[in-house]
DNA sequence: TAAACTGATTATAAGAATTATAATATAATA
DNA sequence: TATTATATTATAATTCTTATAATCAGTTTA
């Protein structure tokens, strides 16, 4: 489906003189086909298969390469890894506190907040992030919680 | 000036049942007084002057019981470790992505967006976050970036 | 006051996530 | 093809955080 995505994200790495690495394509293609946002690991654990002699070093280094160029964008949540996104589309997370679960919330895009940040603090704003937090519907019942 | 802060989470400590031990009180109080988001290192550096023998580990300890209570608050930015927070009054964060530098910034609280959530996701909403990232005026300048 | 109990601190080790290093392999260029 | 530059691999090192066991301090009870 996203196939036109993939291109683009190939045309912004030949444009950066990024080589296009069987690994480093995986990890984007990876990356763009996931809705979970997986961790380095989680990236590592799926490429395994496909790849028996990658090195985690290696999908370390590609997500700081995706970064660097803008592709990926790395989220730190509360727990121990970060998270990667391709930040395409604009959209926030709800996050269990429970069991972890991250659920996508669509919601305009507060570029009031953005504006308003650059007029008082002199940043210069490039992006914001926000996360709600709560009890998802399945932690939330009677005695069934956590774990 | 904030002495009536750190009676109130004194108080709260007490009705907790939570021992005020010498070494928790100075992490709070250092933790209040403080407007720069501390880790844990910079606590344990701060206070290792008064405690020579105290260790990383009290702080930790003393951060996860304070969290726990509900009187700190633990942030996780893009760095990679962890930031502390009294979160008695709210406000955002704007961050500087070259040199890191935190930025409090002051604007209504975004209870729109959590009730909605709560609507579409089924959730039970407890709190938020939000950060705006960008750069700061000191790294604007002509060619002094970064480092 | 003494003894017992609970919780806190310390010192240390272990764990996990990430980064750094050096050697090898691969791709791009002349 | 030869040369050069970049990527990958394997491994080690760092850093942040948590777990463990022993010691210590404060509180309660007899």
């Amino acid at each position: 489906m996203s196939e036109t995505r993939l291109d683009d994200a190939i045309n912004t790495l030949k444009e950066s003189g990024v080589r296009i690495t069987p690994q480093r394509h995986a990890v984007l293609e990876y990356l763009l086909n996931s809705m979970t946002h997986p961790t380095a690991d989680e990236i590592y654990k799926a490429l395994e298969g496909k790849f028996p002699n990658m090195s985690v070093a290696t999908v370390y280094n590609n997500l700081r390469v995706l970064r660097e160029i803008g592709l990926v964008r790395e989220l730190t949540y509360g727990d121990s890894s970060s998270r990667f996104d391709c930040n395409t589309s604009e959209h926030y997370h709800i996050i269990c506190n429970e069991c972890g679960k991250i659920v996508d919330f669509h919601y305009p895009t507060l570029d009031e907040v953005e504006s308003l940040a650059e007029q008082v603090t002199g940043f210069d704003v490039t992006y914001h992030r926000m996360e709600i937090y709560g009890t998802c519907e399945g932690c939330k019942g009677p005695a069934t919680q956590k774990h």
